[in-house]
DNA sequence: TCCCGGGAGATTGTCAACCATCGCTGAATT
DNA sequence: AATTCAGCGATGGTTGACAATCTCCCGGGA
């Protein structure tokens, strides 16, 4: 949906009203919304421009209250989790090495994101879920622009063994895992 | 100015704008805004509630996430201070020395919140500035309605010694000092 | 020439009235 | 007793207008 604006581009909420074929009023909301995912900002009487994100804010702050907010929530979801939802995971997995076979960006980013956000929603905890909202958008833009093309098949790889780990039910092996994944995902800042 | 609803207490749009002699426009907005700060959850069709904070999230998430944010702009505001930033700053523990001298924890915590907001717009780093307006009203609140009386001469002089710290200008000292500040903020989970 | 103040136009913020849509509730029906 | 459904309350969206504010440009004065 983004990646095709950019940095410091205006955004007018009647032309954006106009194109949409709605009215000021749900544009409005849907700025802040923007706002809120850290991918506008907005001054009063002068409105909204799109935000860019800078390496440095992404490996020592992003990254870092990632890996904050998603230790907390795997293990707590890790508490509650039933059979059947190992097999809601094993279902994102396998739908990310379909999409690694196809080559299909779009499809293995999409299970990715929903794999994160069913352990988010099984941990039952509402900050936590809450501020992912604010946080993912922001990793996922910056992916999205400066990013190299990622390796799709180590993600699907990389999911199954969160997800095996998972199944042993010992957080330490949890989060063991979990700190691999995170921190590979991202190349170190001089790469 | 919150601390006086009830965790799940419903929120109604136009019941507020009368109260408040506006219109649900800017009600909505705010309901956003509250919801943005982790003090309100909303609902498709259904509205907003008030939402509570759970001890183990503010050690866990919310604290963790303090720190990483604190740590970055500290460092970042480092590199930008002039001589009259730490006036500003110097300012505003006088101000927290005074009110625990009356015993006024309201006008301390206001300095206390102008100090670390000082610091954040000098960091010049957007994300973290952002970021930091949706964790703090929750730690706050927390405050508001767990904490005990706080040590208002603590506060003063933890202060005092942070900014004693930033005007040696080195990082380590700093971070050092930051660390202890904010951990001691928060009684360990036990007591 | 350079600087300053005053419109003019554009855009955001607010208002008010209205309708559509959804969720809940309670009463009628099976 | 369980189910269904109409009514009601509240939210989501629409419209059109107006107020408040910003930006930019232009002309007058030093």
């Amino acid at each position: 949906m983004l990646g095709r604006l950019a940095d410091g581009e205006r955004l007018i909420e009647d032309q954006i009203a106009r194109r949409l074929e709605t009215s000021r009023g749900p544009v409005r909301e849907a700025l802040r919304q923007l706002e809120h995912e850290g991918l506008v900002v907005s001054y009063p009487y002068r409105g909204a421009v799109v935000l860019g994100v800078s390496d440095e804010e992404v490996q020592h702050v992003l990254i870092p209250i990632r890996l904050t907010l998603e230790r907390f929530s795997f293990r707590k979801a890790l508490e509650r989790m039933r059979e059947e939802d190992f097999a809601e995971l094993a279902k994102e997995v396998w739908r990310m090495g379909e999409a690694a076979r196809a080559d299909d960006l779009m499809a293995s980013v999409e299970a990715d994101i929903r794999f994160h956000e069913f352990v988010l929603s099984r941990s039952g905890q509402q900050h936590t879920t809450q501020l992912w909202g604010a946080i993912a958008p922001r990793i996922r833009a910056y992916f999205f622009r400066y990013g190299r093309q990622s390796d799709l098949a180590r993600i699907a790889r990389e999911h199954g063994e969160l997800l095996a780990a998972m199944q042993t039910r010992k957080p330490a092996v949890v989060m063991r895992a979990l700190e691999e994944h995170i921190a590979v995902q991202v190349p170190p800042p001089s790469a």
